[in-house]
DNA sequence: ATGTGC
């Protein structure tokens, strides 16, 4: 499929529809043509399975980043009409709202690296990882409910963030029409226990100081006013509970598929039409997952800051740990964009991609070993890409293939000598999350940058992380 | 990503 690739301009590259039968619109990717040779043949197939389904509008994108994955690449948007089109369980994958939440601090990097040795075993044992870890939260079933149906209002009113932290996340941290009841209770019982805990793959939490200000006026704007300063950044998601929302409405999904008569290239597309019971029971499901996932990134924060404030002896507002921003990446939202001069509501699925609304910060992690970037989004990115970016550098290799070619104590010392301190559960999440196993950061944001849908402005390294 | 295959 990449073969039939066609270069419109620098940083695009288009699949007309009729490079395989049934497409209904043309595809395109954003990326630089070295980019472009990263990218495997069949994370560009699936794009074009995406492009077969009911109610798509023109173009199913893939971003600089993309890599393949359940249905549909990781690093990839497709948006539907909101009359005939679907919504989709598998276009939005497993890990609903996995997002990332960026801390500044005033602290410097000297300040920060005397005490990193301290700090890192610090979060480590304040904040739960691994896969199945539990948390110290135990919430009640009714308080479980008012996480899923209220998201960072609930964690504010029980001493978890400010409302600054509200104003500074995506959705207010509350994304309306959240429906309990429409979470089945095995979803809820797996969700319970685990509220503020990082799990584990590509999940981190990351001491990083700010190496380029590439934008002054608007990093100043979101409190980044000194090269040297020191940043944390929490990337994870909505943990067993999404997952387990995901698990269930895939299956619910894949007999609506049948019941509405609805063609699939892939039977990982699971779908149904956007104004059916299996469509929206989803999309209020879902929406749980995404104010569990916000209060989860908050709840941890919130620990961050206390564990901070042992570790230097000041308060943390002192220390001016405010959130930069927080948001998701892995989501369906109901939004308005301009579709052929008209505006009109459609169902955005961003997997494994960022909101890039024009001036709103754009938050994507490199890996263990190299570049985290803060952009900020565009209007081109409003007419490019549904106001879309990418999520992070992208895998280059698969996980198992990474755990087979490294080796996680060897993964480590190479961090240490360039004055990384890394920690995780065992070795081989290191292994599995090995900078190689990445496409490089930096072609993927030049990509993003020079397509203009979204601008650098600041960019930070790691000092210090924690791993599942 | 995930009580790490069905």
């Amino acid at each position: 499929m990449k073969e039939k690739l066609k270069q419109v301009s620098e940083y695009v590259w288009e699949l007309d529809k009729n490079v395989r039968p049934k497409m209904r619109v043309k595809a395109k990717i954003i990326a630089s043509k070295k980019v472009v040779e990263t990218i495997d043949d069949a994370a560009v197939e699936q794009l074009t399975n995406v492009a077969c389904l009911p109610g798509v509008i023109e173009p199913v994108v893939g971003l600089p980043d993309m890599h393949w994955g359940y249905g549909l690449p990781m690093g990839a948007v497709s948006a539907f009409n909101a009359e005939d089109g679907i919504i989709s369980a598998g276009l939005c994958g497993f890990d609903i709202n996995c997002g990332i939440n960026s801390i500044r601090t005033n602290l410097t990097y000297d300040e920060a690296r005397e005490k990193i040795k301290e700090l890192i075993p610090a979060l480590f044992s304040v904040v739960p990882c691994g896969v199945g870890s539990r948390g110290k939260l135990r919430l009640s079933p009714n308080q479980l409910d008012e996480v899923l149906s209220r998201g960072l209002n609930w964690a504010v009113e029980n001493g978890y963030g400010t409302k600054n932290d509200i104003e500074h996340t995506e959705e207010n941290g509350c994304i309306k029409g959240a429906d309990p009841s429409k979470v089945s209770s095995l979803a809820k019982r797996r969700g319970a226990p685990q509220l503020g805990t990082l799990g584990a793959g590509n999940h981190f939490l990351e001491i990083q100081r700010v190496t380029d200000i590439f934008d002054e006026e608007t990093a100043r704007k979101w409190g980044v006013v000194d090269k040297d300063q020191v940043l944390i950044m929490i990337h994870c998601g909505s943990r067993g509970f999404g997952h387990q929302v995901a698990t269930d409405y895939l299956k619910i999904q894949e007999r609506a598929v049948r019941k509405y008569g609805i063609w699939l290239p892939d039977r990982q597309l699971a779908c149904a039409p956007v104004k059916s019971k299996e469509g929206q029971d989803y999309f209020a499901a879902m929406k749980c997952a995404v104010n569990y996932s916000f209060t989860n990134r908050l709840v941890m924060t919130q620990w961050v800051r206390e564990t901070f404030e042992k570790v230097f002896g000041r308060s943390w507002e002192d220390m001016d740990m405010q959130t930069v921003y927080a948001l998701c990446h892995n989501v369906v939202k109901l939004e308005e964009h301009t579709i052929n001069g008209e505006r009109r509501k459609v169902y955005v699925h961003r997997k494994g991609s960022t909101r890039a609304f024009p001036g709103l910060p754009v938050l994507i992690a490199g890996t263990m070993g190299t570049a985290s970037y803060i952009l900020k989004g565009t209007e081109k990115a409003m007419r490019e890409t549904f106001g879309s970016s990418v999520h992070g550098a992208g895998r280059a290799m698969s996980r198992h293939a990474a755990i087979k070619k490294y080796w996680g104590e060897k993964v480590k010392q190479e961090l240490t000598q360039k004055g990384i301190t890394a920690k995780s559960t065992h070795p081989k999440i290191l292994a599995e999350e090995a900078p190689q196993a990445y496409k490089d950061v930096e072609m993927v944001i030049e990509s993003i940058h020079g397509a203009g849908i979204s601008l650098k402005v600041v960019r930070l390294i790691p000092m210090g992380v924690c791993k599942g």
